[in-house]
DNA sequence: CGGGATCCCGATAGATACTG
DNA sequence: CAGTATCTATCGGGATCCCG
């Protein structure tokens, strides 16, 4: 047990780096912002609050399970408040904190850059996907 | 047949919205620097050209795998380059392109977001977790 | 109306082993 | 050195049913 084998190494600074991870505060919003629905949440949330039924609706597509999920971690991370008025059909607003507005211009800044770069990303790609994949080409990996 | 469940139509709505996702350049963005390695190999290659395995030790944790895969999709989409010296050990650099830059700078802002507001969401993190979860807390949820 | 609890499945990250 | 190929364990996401 004196050799340590590459992978044994490679695992052990896996554990130091997923310590890192977790702390690190970028990966943290990143994680948070790529989840599929809280960038919909956020912009559906951008015209002012709206109900549980609402989001539903404007969002289609989304699981009720999932709404709620979404919702609740946002709500959690403070980034909008859930108000419940106890009428008679229950009825719950959403509705974003400063800080939800906040990170609501941020992902306007990411959608500014997605939407003046995608083209150049686009024709990369195309270019990549018709390369000869130059020669030899040994196995025949296809790439998709 | 004639009554549609709600879970039917979401279905066919959900179609629809898969459809406008992925023609929709701000998610496929954000699909792409929230992945686990981008970010990490882009912060990486900050600092100029560097050689695989150079990035397999900077980035630490990083399986084969998945480094040549970030690698290969950040290539394709014209963000790095990769160039290949056929000396008797073989040598590939890989660098930014002037887009990938822009990308990187794109994650600074990112980051500084992260940073500025990280505290703030623990606290609401906190405050949310040590609520008493209202009055009736019927069936004890955790929330954990 | 606004959810919570549960089961299930497909996608994928990662370990492992091998190659030019 | 710079990958590739394969298998498996995990896990998020969705469907479904039920409750306050």
């Amino acid at each position: 047990m004196a050799t340590q084998t590459a992978a044994q190494r490679r695992e052990e600074a896996r554990r130091e780096y997923d310590a890192f991870i977790r702390s690190c505060p970028t990966n943290q919003l990143l994680g948070r912002i790529s989840d599929k629905w809280v960038s919909l949440v956020l912009a559906a949330l951008g015209d002012g609050p709206m109900r549980y039924s609402d989001l539903a609706r404007k969002i289609a597509g989304v699981s009720p399970k999932m709404l709620t999920q979404t919702l609740r971690t946002l709500e959690r991370d403070g980034l909008l408040t859930r108000a419940v008025t106890p009428s008679v059909p229950v009825r719950v607003d959403y509705e974003l904190t400063p800080l939800g507005m906040s990170l609501r211009m941020l992902l306007a800044a990411v959608k500014d850059w997605a939407e003046a770069n995608i083209e150049q990303v686009h024709e990369a790609r195309d270019r990549y996907d018709s390369e000869p994949a130059a020669a030899g080409a040994a196995t025949g990996t296809v790439r998709r």
